[in-house]
DNA sequence: CATGAATGAGAATTCATTCAT
DNA sequence: TATGAATGAATTCTCATTCAT
């Protein structure tokens, strides 16, 4: 009689491929794709280092998997937020704030976002998801722009350096002291730090 | 009869350190801290590996002077924009533009500032090094709101989002085709983004 | 009451024993030991890994029965002719155009044959094979000794060096053009030689 | 004052070198390449195994090395005496002779130049070594054949078939017991039968 | 019995650092 | 003092074998 693989072993199969990449990430996140080897991965999921490669190929293809899976999320949300109702300049600010908050929030991506990887085929991947990143902001100023409520600008360039501010924010501890406030605090300067450079500043 | 250095052979030790800082120098502004191997540097300087090992103590030691030291120049070059005369706005146009023009012109320090080292003393000066370019700019912010000609914002943040901003620029080819003209136009680009966001925007 | 094994049951384990024996076999004329993985066997014959374990107790064991069952086979095909009426000379030639027949037909157990196999137990067992094909050749040698239809020479020698002699021609592809034609005449090429070789040249 | 190189120094040098190279060819006499691992060779040497690599850039040069020097050396003692004086024949057996007799006599190149290697540049390296030994004889019965000295006959198939038959020697403990007296019969033996075989027969 | 995920030892290769010369 | 050969730990990846299901 043939062994029929049973919902629970799938469930643990899953599993496995969940806890790789969430240690994947979690090591990245802490620091950098330096401390990401294969072997230090395999002992975070509690797996053998073979096991990874039933479930990834190459330890590039595990990364990419790791820069995608998070951006997808990200651009997911941002995108959401840019394709709502309102005004340019407040869904602008809102995905500003959506993306700059969750990077606040903990280590996740971050630090894989803008560090150099190790790998060649990841760091091509990671050039692409910048590049997504910047599509979202690309429409918002296009709308913008067309419909008279942003100033004439280079939407190339002006999403590209909406990234690259918010980017600062996942790099370095802006302020140092009071969390909590501080983290509201930058927040909302770099929202609307971003607002006034497309010009949609606040009616103030 | 105590050994008396020549000046000879001071000047040759000096020579040789320079040498070694400009080969690790330019091997991370071509490949990232990838290709800068110890084997690499020394080859490049026409020193032996040992002979790096008598300049700087660690491989380390050795990639956070040549950070230190582009940044150094880079801010120096900031630094004399910002204290010189002319309002607050045309100089902080300056101060962008003149940094984001060599890093677009070709690869020096550029890579080695966002790359990611292999090293976490590297890594620690990285982030300082970025501190320090935040520093010019938030002068130029203090200033420019105790003069009231620009609103009040958080210094902090803006300082940090314009250097984020124009960091982007060195990461991605933005404008892949017509080299040359889009660089100016990129260049330009960036120079107003970041002018709008700190309220500074041309009289237009 | 004690389980019997079902008649229906013994063929299909004594299938799938056959099937395993077949991939490995297969494997192996294609692209030598190095292929001939458990996992790659296993695919090839439609069972699991674990499968392999049920059927043979290491990978040792069912590349030694590979090669003793191909050997068989091929054994027993020269073993008839050598068997049969006719004089020995022309019995020796036909074993011999049998043998390089198949070989140069097609990839079958050829490569095996001489290929280094990953093994000590499996090299051990292909030294033995190439002496099972010696005895075929010595038995004729004997024979037509005997009956002074050969001339007075090293049984043993001889027939290793007839092994050996074919047995090059497996290993390279001494006429790359003209394959079929080529065949041919690299087949009775070898036949001639070892049948001059051991004085049973043709009457010319 | 610059370091000078001392000529013991350089000595120590092309030693290990040759070390390395004498370290893989006895382990791959002994076990075939299988046995012939980096660790392996570099421990044989009583070297590093990084040290290896400042010799040869990867472990396929190394033993495309092992081959082709073996086989350089071989080859040439062969040449010589096919480019010496007397006839055809005597030239034959004697440059049979010449490569069995060293055969026999130790673990030399033999096994790995009938071992199905690990790595495919080197299989590409072993099957230009076979051709090389085969060019010799080529030659050898052009000129017997064109002289009318040896009978019309092919002149691939004859190469190859005496490569093979003398390669089997290499292979098969072909007489066991008493190895002093049977190597001389089996080496006579192999020499006899590929006169035979071109044609070249002594006159008894 | 069958399954195939998991193991873990081992292979090739790299590179910062040391030290005999 | 300079040299660069040597070290050896670390890294990625493979695969025969086992065992919970």
């Amino acid at each position: 009689m043939p062994y029929r693989r049973s919902s629970l072993m799938e469930e643990r199969l899953a599993d496995n491929r969940l806890r790789i990449l969430k240690s994947a990430r979690a090591l990245v996140a802490e620091g950098g794709f330096r401390q990401a080897s294969i072997t230090a991965v395999a002992a975070r999921a509690g797996l053998s280092t073979g096991a990874i490669y039933r479930y990834f190929p190459a330890k590039a293809d595990l990364f990419v998997e790791v820069l995608n899976s998070a951006v997808d999320y990200e651009v997911a949300m941002l995108q959401k937020i840019a394709d709502g109702k309102g005004d340019v300049g407040t869904r602008l600010r809102a995905a500003v704030r959506s993306f700059v908050s969750r990077a606040v929030e903990g280590p996740n991506l971050a630090y894989a976002f803008i560090a150099e990887p190790a790998d060649l085929e990841v760091e091509a991947a990671r050039l692409i998801c910048r590049e997504r990143f910047g599509e979202v902001f690309k429409q918002l100023l296009r709308e913008g722009i067309a419909a008279n409520v942003l100033p004439a600008q280079s939407i190339d360039v002006g999403a590209a350096c909406i990234v690259g501010a918010f980017t600062e924010a996942l790099v370095r501890p802006i302020t140092p002291n009071a969390k909590r406030e501080a983290s509201k605090a930058l927040i909302e300067g770099i929202v609307e730090f971003c607002a006034r450079a497309v010009g949609a500043a606040k009616a103030s």
